[in-house]
DNA sequence: TCATAAGATATATTTTAAATACATCTTTAA
DNA sequence: TTAAAGATGTATTTAAAATATATCTTATGA
């Protein structure tokens, strides 16, 4: 039992993104930062784009930013958005061909655990991933200060 | 995110076991019933014994047996026994290498959600998948009624 | 006592979803 | 008008899971 890696770096990229704050952020800075596929990575961004978790914008100097406020971003609205495969067993899906389906009762008592499971993570958003870490994940990400010019 | 066939057919071989009672029943006979391969079903039938869930009778008119009563099979030992890869994402294994993982709180937000789930579970026994529904599990699995001679 | 029916074990192969790579296109600012 | 960004579609690779093959062990009953 696991989340794919795509659900897993969304959720990087949105951490990214609001660490970053306002400034914009290229997707090769995310896949560099992580060490991880940047085609993987444009994929899960479109997906993000479209569903306004974040603004793609094209074109040099482009980049993204996060689309809404941390405290906004449910972690279960993201989950269910990023993990597409979500029957538990063979029962949940369409092609079901287990025999003994009509009277057994895996499939509600599965869901109630899933919907617990999930339950879970809508009480916690993205800024509850940053608490009040921001600087500590900041450095671990490399992300440059700005430095303001004296 | 799901659980593996392995977990899934370990459940349907208790359930069938359950449903059987008394009477033995060979790997055979559970991988007809549901379509599926009889050295998967070995695989698990072991682990399933080595565990204490069924007893393992070799020989000519061997079979299988259930181990324990339903009610004392807890369907969330069962799926901590079975489903073997319980990290949700990188950051719950060994060999994870994200950056941030010193200051993100993404891991202990995930482990409560993954308990809830097994909490849920936990609730639950083998007894409550049959309900009170072993006649129509029997005739779902087409286990034969024994004739009592007249 | 030996043939047969059962499970046990080890290894190899296949399948599938997920991840990654490649190629090309579009957009936009300097 | 070029370079730097994201967009899109297809192909390939990877890894875990599932399945298959082969051989071994155990136990019963004719």
């Amino acid at each position: 039992m696991h989340l794919t890696r795509y659900t897993d770096y969304a959720i990087r990229v949105l951490l990214y993104l609001a660490v970053k704050g306002e400034e914009r952020t290229t997707i090769n800075e995310i896949a560099q930062t992580f060490s991880i596929s940047r085609n993987h990575l444009m994929k899960i961004v479109q997906e993000l784009n479209q569903k306004g978790y974040l603004t793609a914008i094209r074109g040099k100097n482009g980049g993204l930013l996060l689309g809404r406020s941390p405290e906004t971003i449910s972690l279960g609205a993201l989950v269910r958005d990023t993990e597409h495969e979500m029957a538990l067993v063979e029962c949940f899906r369409e092609d079901n061909t287990c025999v003994i389906t009509p009277s057994c009762r895996l499939q509600p008592i599965l869901a109630e655990a899933l919907s617990a499971f999930l339950n879970v993570l809508d009480q916690y958003t993205l800024a509850d991933l940053l608490a009040d870490r921001t600087s500590q994940l900041s450095t671990l990400m490399r992300i440059p200060t700005l430095t303001v010019p004296n």
